[in-house]
DNA sequence: CGGTTACCCTGGATGC
DNA sequence: TGCATCCAGGGTAACC
């Protein structure tokens, strides 16, 4: 669930709590999420550092640390998030930070510990495996960009949107919303798209995640929250996501709601009338 | 090599 | 009430 708008809701949150403060205490709950690292190793690693920055790239959280000693990346996954007062579900905690400076306690909780816990010594090997696993960050993206990218695939346009390395930040929830605004059928081709669908696209989802971020994400059922336990409002006026048979917005016809090839067994909604899919 | 699919894991909803 | 089944989807690895 934490896609880009989420897990930027996450890093503004955490700011107060970790900026300039000191990991005085580190406590690891589950290492079955740590990479390639003991639970005593990372807590030396990590265990005292103070944090200079935490950023988010694509999905994922970066807390880098004072005086090149490291950065902490963490992907929350189907199921993470972080918690700045005490988590309702204890038994989901697999980290927690307790700091000196602000005098906070962060929680790191994910009930299907799919999440990941990652330590890199430098900025290179952290860059380095920024550059293994993801594009340009979706938020920043430049048209030129996008459409180098989605050139000489044959690909569906949403499986390529949700594909890290060609763009980072975009998954289910936020790709039907685009292709949605776009007017573009979640199975066309990526790199048949039209100039003027190309404009549409980019523009799509520099305001479906600009307005996703200035509401605080998407939440349902005991998914999502922002780190003080609030619910993100943008599944309460979307167009399409979890809408199936509904009307649509635009023009009324029913919400679509399919399993498109290239993406496994996930859902994808959207309007068969505002996104028609041109005859082969 | 590009594209597709199985799988990792758990909790909640649904069906019998 | 209890048990089985399905579904959620981010990301990696194995496969064709």
């Amino acid at each position: 669930m934490p896609e880009l708008p989420e897990v930027e809701t996450m890093v503004r949150g955490l700011r107060p709590a970790l900026l300039g403060a000191t990991l005085r205490e580190v406590e690891v709950l589950d290492d079955f999420l740590l990479v390639e690292m003991t639970s005593d190793l990372f807590i030396r690693r990590a265990g005292g550092a103070q944090v200079e920055r935490v950023d988010r790239r694509g999905k994922w959280v970066v807390i880098q640390c004072a005086d090149d000693r490291g950065w902490i990346v963490i992907q929350p996954r189907m199921t993470g998030g972080f918690w700045r007062v005490p988590p309702p579900r204890p038994e989901h905690i697999r980290l927690i930070f307790r700091t000196s400076g602000t005098g906070e306690t962060v929680w790191f909780c994910d009930s299907r510990r799919l999440g990941k816990i990652a330590w890199y010594p430098n900025d290179s090997t952290a860059q380095a495996a920024f550059a293994r696993s993801q594009g340009p960050d979706a938020l920043v993206i430049t048209k030129q960009e996008l459409r180098d990218r989605l050139r000489g695939t044959s690909r569906g346009i949403k499986a390529t949107l949700m594909d890290q390395k060609v763009l980072a930040g975009i998954g289910n929830i936020y790709a039907d919303e685009i292709l949605y605004q776009s007017r573009i059928h979640p199975s066309r081709v990526a790199s048949g798209l039209k100039a003027t669908e190309l404009t549409r696209l980019h523009r799509a989802i520099g305001e479906i995640l600009n307005h996703a971020i200035a509401v605080e994400g998407s939440t349902f059922d005991a998914g999502y929250r922002t780190v003080l336990g609030l619910e993100g409002g943008f599944l309460a006026t979307n167009a399409m996501y979890g809408r199936g048979g509904q009307p649509c917005p635009g023009c009324g016809e029913p919400i679509e709601r399919a399993r498109i090839a290239g993406l496994i067994g996930r859902s994808s909604y959207f309007c068969p009338r505002c996104q028609p899919l041109p005859k082969a």
